[in-house]
RNA sequence: CGGGGUGUAGCGUAGCCCGGUUAUCGCGCCUGCUUUGGGAGCAGGAGGUCGCAGGUUCGAAUCCUGCCACCCCGACCA
């Protein structure tokens, strides 16, 4: 962890600034919030989408593509879902610009406004399933499992990069099933695959669990959440997967006919993960030098460095080189040998190191001299000289641990800060002194929840999957409590 | 929307209180030479509507008025 990182999301700027810029679209344009996402940190994403991607195909959801606007009578259509939302929306009213009569650039066309505005969609439950409900007539069209790759638009008060940005990329899952069981389980389903996710190919670890009901998705009957940690001790939300059961499809009057004949309303799911998952992954591994990323998502997952004075001692080294890369990419490692005369070795080491790439390798005269490879890892910056003849099972074995070893150092980071309390005043001690997440008794009611979050900011973040039973007292009130759940300031 | 703050080169800044040469410094950028095993050195060079508009003044980055944008703290939130 770094040594002078904060609570504070800029902190971790020095890593945001290898991935993405904040938009800075036009002078005085207003355009607040939105981010740029450099090449480097797009290739992260792509990453991270073709991994889920395959997930999502693998338990049988397909990709589709809905418009990006929304009529506003649709967002009314379901109560909850709308109060949800209503203060968030980007609204499009006119359609068309003229030239200003004073001859000063352009304004809107006031004789072009819309008989209905559109909204620019902050997530799209409503207009897929008024499209489901066309989709939908009989059991026989059941289970619906779709998918959609999309930008969506949410303005917010205050914005954060990566973690609370004004448009943000992300997956949306709309599912509708003929039983609440299965609509169950695959809101269930979806956030052991996003937990799979998270800890395989990003290496954080997060725990599973349900949200409380002030803390659902506006308009769901139940919500599974993936919560993790960050290296400052607050909690972040990286993936939400909600049972909805009935409440869109009779918004939206999507019935389906059943083996009986009779005629049922369908069951629904949504979820969803962000790019706020690249937050998750700078918060989780980075240290005092830049990023750490895990092999399975670094865009380049080995750089080699030659050490050279002249064209000819580096045409020597290409030499040794080239095979290698040609191995390299053979195995499906992604390689990249930087031979840029335009800056030093030394230089290059910190560019990589700040980019975070998992594996380094260093060839100079004295290489040559011995017929081998300076190779160095980015988790722990160790440096060894390994053999040419032995490179290339060294990096094959380097990337597998590495991606184990931080993973580790994040659980452990984890373990160490779930923090049992069963008093108000330990618990607020914790809190402020150690952070992490808290594991305390509650007595089930929304105002306690409230009066907690108002009095310490933290909030409960999730009721763990496999919460044990545990007979206790709330720490505010006295009143019985089941179990414990688990709380945490968060981002 | 409430409270506080800031706008000077691509980035970070000095100058502003107390008006007065050609607007300061660092990073970055360009050219040349020397360098190359952990962010190179020296020399030279380019780059500015001082957020915008108006006012005061012989003279405004500096003082006054209005506007705009951004940042921080709250409410809201993947």
């Amino acid at each position: 962890m770094g040594k002078n990182l904060t609570s504070r999301a800029e902190d971790y700027s020095k890593w945001y600034n290898e991935l993405v810029i904040k938009a800075d679209l036009a002078e005085n344009s207003g355009v607040r919030g939105c981010m740029v996402i450099k090449p480097y940190g797009y290739a992260i994403w792509e990453k991270m989408q073709a991994a889920l991607d395959k997930m999502f195909k693998d338990t049988g959801h397909q990709n589709a593509y809905f418009p990006i606007f929304i009529p506003k009578s649709y967002l009314s259509k379901e109560a909850s879902h709308v109060e949800g939302f209503a203060k968030e929306c980007a609204v499009v009213t006119h359609y068309r610009l003229k030239s200003n009569e004073d001859g000063t650039g352009i304004v809107v066309d006031d004789d072009a406004r819309l008989e209905e505005e559109l909204i620019v969609r902050p997530t799209s439950e409503t207009i897929i399933w008024d499209t489901f409900r066309r989709w939908i007539q009989s059991y026989r069209d059941l289970p619906l499992l779709i998918n959609q790759w999309a930008n969506v638009v949410r303005w917010e008060m205050r914005t954060r990069l990566f973690l609370r940005t004004a448009e943000f990329l992300w997956q949306e899952g709309h599912t509708a099933h003929a039983t609440e069981e299965e609509a169950m389980q695959e809101a269930e389903q979806m956030m052991h695959i996003y937990a799979e996710f998270a800890e395989n190919h990003m290496a954080v670890p997060v725990i599973k669990g349900t949200k409380t009901e002030s803390e659902r998705f506006a308009g769901a009957l139940e919500t599974f959440c993936i919560e993790a940690l960050m290296q400052d001790g607050k909690a972040l939300q990286a993936g939400t997967s909600h049972f909805l059961g009935q409440n869109f499809a009779k918004a939206f009057d999507v019935k389906f006919a059943t083996k009986e004949g009779k005629q049922d309303y369908v069951w629904a799911t949504s979820w969803g993960v962000s790019t706020r998952l690249m937050g998750a992954l700078i918060m989780t591994h980075s240290d005092d030098n830049g990023l750490v990323l895990p092999p399975k998502l670094a865009p380049i997952q080995v750089v080699i460095v030659p050490i050279y004075k002249g064209l000819e001692q580096l045409d020597a080294i290409s030499e040794k080189v080239n095979p290698l890369v040609k191995e390299l990419q053979a195995e499906g490692i992604s390689v990249k040998y930087d031979d840029r005369d335009t800056h030093k070795p030394g230089f290059k080491f910190n560019e990589y190191e700040l980019k975070g790439v998992p594996v380094r390798l260093a060839i100079g005269q004295r290489d040559l001299d011995n017929g081998t490879f300076e190779v160095a890892r980015r988790d722990t910056l160790e440096k060894e000289t390994v053999k040419a003849g032995a490179v290339l099972d060294k990096i094959k074995l380097l990337l597998e641990e590495m991606q184990k070893n931080i993973y580790a150092k994040a659980l452990n980071h984890r373990e160490t800060h779930i923090t049992k309390v069963d008093s108000y005043d330990d618990f607020k001690k914790v809190l402020e002194e150690k952070g992490g997440f808290i594991a305390a008794h509650w007595d089930g009611t929304a105002a306690t929840e409230s009066k907690i979050q108002e009095e310490t900011k933290a909030t409960i973040r999730c009721i763990p999957l496999n919460v044990e039973n545990e007979e206790g007292k709330c720490m505010v009130t006295d009143n019985p409590s089941p179990y414990r759940v688990l709380f945490a300031k968060a981002y």
